[in-house]
DNA sequence: TTATTTAATAAATTTATTCTATGTTTGTAT
DNA sequence: ATACAAACATAGAATAAATTTATTAAATAA
């Protein structure tokens, strides 16, 4: 068995065409089926079924890609930490944020972060949480920025910034003569959410008085984003929170109905989140410092009260 | 980089001498040196720092190594697989018991699973509770056994059986008069204890109503084994606890002193314990069959209350 | 100095991989 | 039914890589 084989296998199984997956794989297809035949005789089973069009996986032939994929992952991985013991901070890097922290905090780091370190190649995706902490566990991204404290399994978190939650509160609304909102004021069944999945509209709900959702409402389905939120809002459809930093690009004609709350405002913990193997441990400390210098000039609080993402059972 | 060449290296890492990896590697030394050469070449640095006699691995040489054996664990894995993936229930297990647990039910199990599983090259070994996870979640070992709920990253418990813990009262002790033993009569200051580190002198603190121990007492050094332990409590040095399973072999003279518990006695849980990864499964599966249908007919209580062996922290 | 041990190098050999060319199978359209 | 195309397998030659034997070089111990 070589780590070739196990690429020209990789190739295979992702292809579901000898042909195209030699192509990929810069060979030729009698090299690349031939490689794939070695392996199928060294383990004395067949990988794939080239009966089924496309070529499908046997059963065996499953748990084998599966576990070539972590062989090449582990493979990968030496020439990381070489890098690393060599200084060297470049490469790919592949980073997840949430939906709702991405247009906040992107903007601000993004310049710095390429400017000081240009032979980073950052690759960055917008994800929910759940798909974060998967792709993390499984290797395919090498960092994340999410909502914590999580506690995730193989998951370690290193926090960024705590963020205060603002609330937007509609003229006409119950809440709409106070100059400072608290906690006991708010109300599930008066409150607009982000959609399902959503990791921030868990925090929320986690933090209002009554800790379940009334079902069967009009306004059952939630809004995706915060622009369309607050156009719900101002429709009169309730109330609604947001992270502060989503709060200051408000338009300025919806500005004045941002309240903040008495201190200590809830917040939520922003962390950077990495796989326990610390696998390109040197760009992770710098974005982790970058960001960190960045967003102290955005927020200052300095007393707040963390909320727990904990998303919906 | 290949597997061959990660092999060659990692025997070089052990044996500290081309020479000898060589034999080791069923090579000669001139194509062990060049692959090494070939794989510092292609990483671009020196793993081994040869001007040491012998020869030392240099800082970032001691990092390929760790991650080189990853690799190759991850390759030996598919071995495996493949072989659950047939249904063959052979190869070589390794597994560690720890010492309280291994003279008790060794016997009982041993013939009936290798008559069942012939196949099955077992390689058993004692080792204290802590080694035991370690050497599971680094994959030294495939299976463990051991007193639970530990409750430890990475790794999975199943429950063999509930032990209920007996008294041993020597003569003259003030509990000598009593036919059963109640939780409340515990008292850490007359009890001995195995030495530390074996996690059964942890449930043992556990259990008694005074959780701290008593130091300069002048039998403060614990005794490694029952049969020592018993002596100690014979020369008036205390009342001692023993697992049921490890009560039945106590000599004809000292059996009288033994002294069960009232219902619920409390009792420890004994658990196969492996990693998450499931690997060898199918043969985690048979061993798990095989102990739990021979001790059914030693142990046959009902109603216990399971003490939990969280070691001292 | 003179063996002795141990790793590196050189050249030859064996083994493995890859390529080109061709064959076979299967499905599809005429 | 026949022809054609797509896609994988096979054969043989070319190339590349790994391994071996023989030798050299350096360090160490007697």
């Amino acid at each position: 068995m070589t780590i070739t084989q196990l690429q020209y296998v990789m190739a295979v199984a992702e292809y579901r065409n000898f042909t195209l997956a030699a192509e990929k794989s810069f060979v030729t297809q009698p090299t690349l089926s031939m490689q794939v035949q070695k392996l199928e005789d060294e383990l004395d089973i067949l990988i794939f079924d080239r009966s089924k069009k496309p070529i499908a996986l046997t059963d065996a032939g499953k748990r084998v890609i599966e576990q070539a994929r972590h062989i090449i992952n582990e493979a990968d991985r030496i020439k990381d930490i070489v890098a690393q013991e060599k200084g060297f901070i470049g490469g790919d890097f592949k980073i997840g944020i949430i939906p709702t922290v991405m247009p906040t905090i992107l903007p601000m780091f993004l310049k710095t972060f390429i400017n000081k370190y240009p032979r980073v190649n950052l690759e960055i995706r917008e994800q929910p949480t759940e798909t974060l902490i998967r792709n993390l566990q499984e290797g395919n991204i090498d960092a994340g920025i999410a909502a914590t404290p999580l506690e995730v399994e193989y998951i370690k978190e290193r926090a960024l910034y705590f963020e205060p939650f603002v609330g937007y509160v509609p003229e006409g609304h119950r809440l709409s003569n106070k100059l400072k909102l608290q906690r006991e004021d708010l109300d599930i069944n008066d409150m607009l959410l982000l959609e399902d999945g959503h990791c921030f509209r868990d925090g929320v709900i986690n933090l209002c008085k009554t800790k379940r959702l009334k079902t069967g409402e009009p306004f059952d389905l939630y809004s995706g984003s915060f622009e369309t939120l607050l156009s719900l809002s101002d429709e009169g459809m309730g109330m609604t929170l947001l992270p502060y930093l989503n709060s200051i690009n408000v338009k300025e004609g919806q500005r004045h109905r941002i309240k903040s709350f008495e201190n200590p405002p809830p917040a939520r913990e922003v962390s950077l989140i990495y796989h326990k193997n610390e696998l390109k441990i040197q760009i992770i400390d710098a974005l982790h410092e970058v960001i960190t210098s960045v967003i102290k000039g955005a927020i200052a609080f300095e007393d707040v009260e963390i909320v727990s993402p904990l998303r919906s059972a």
